[in-house]
DNA sequence: ACATTTTTTACGAATTTCGAAAAAAACATT
DNA sequence: AATGTTTTTTTCGAAATTCGTAAAAAATGT
């Protein structure tokens, strides 16, 4: 589902125009880019280059972020896999092809393998740990969290220049 | 950070066609809408107005998916939270104002509060965890797993009709 | 069956995107 | 520092997309 990141031919280092037209994408993902030129006094062709540079480099991919709630989806879990050892990448590529399960990563930690999902229904949260992941070879145990509010939910993490911590 | 979701003025049930919208935006948020008429065989007006009213719904966002590593992001988390009796909402909040943090959530289970957040370093995890976590009145205790690999990530939940299950 | 409301289509005008050549800037070499 | 080379930015006309809105069509209610 995710594609390593090989390396492309050489990839400079994101400057601060980047930063700044990534910055307002995340406002916005389709504000155009006269728009944006404008508001970083370059032209309209700059901004284009620069994003179609961007995109090849797989720097970002223009996406939507859907809200769970209005499209029915009321439940969401993060469930905390226990694996058998060696069985673990398996484990994370089948959990992947679940439209449900929006995040598989491997973590240290109390549990080998977390995910996210998301469900219509409690039900349909019990079917997917009952039938779906029980019938996964390699899973050991399945610890499940139950969401019970979203506080913040996003992918804007690109800052200006490194002040991640606030 | 999130809004509630107040109840718009009486929201119409989304039929074929959004969900049919929704599914091509998800692969290129920022396909034209003419190209998403010709796909689904409406005029470019309908797509239009469709998603005019989508946006005012809030049923989804134009965003953009950085990809973490190519911003130097190398470190990534997710944190379980323990908070003391009634400081929950004041501690999610708080975390919710870091950019670093991506995702904050109330949980029923182990923990708390799940948050997953991304670092440049194990350094500024660290500092993250020591400095900042620790100034926030009302944590207990924090459980850290550090991600070792990504499998999945997107914000692709939207299904066809109701088939999240495979 | 008819009136009312909602949704879709149609179409010209405004705006944006695109391709590509020229200009400017950045970089390297001597 | 001057010169050649490469990279990036600007420019600008053509093509495509978006926008506003009026008319047509479809759906809804009585």
């Amino acid at each position: 589902m995710y594609g390593g990141s090989q390396k492309i031919v050489s990839m400079k280092k994101l400057d601060h125009v980047d930063k700044q037209i990534l910055q307002i994408l995340q406002e916005d993902g389709r504000i155009p880019y006269t728009e944006i030129a404008q508001q970083l006094r370059v032209s309209e062709g700059t901004i284009r280059a620069r994003i179609t540079q961007l995109l090849q480099d797989g720097v970002f991919q223009f996406v939507i972020h859907p809200d769970p709630e209005k499209l029915g989806l009321h439940v969401q879990a993060i469930i905390g896999l226990t694996t058998k050892l060696g069985s673990q990448k398996y484990v994370a590529e089948e959990l992947s092809k679940f439209s449900a399960v929006r995040f598989v990563g491997s973590f240290s930690g109390k549990h080998d393998l977390i995910l996210q999902a998301c469900f219509h229904s409690n039900d349909e949260l019990i079917t997917f740990v009952n039938e779906r992941l029980s019938q996964i070879e390699g899973i050991v145990a399945a610890d499940v969290s139950l969401e019970l509010k979203q506080y913040k939910d996003s992918f804007s993490f690109v800052q200006d220049d490194d002040v991640t911590l606030q």
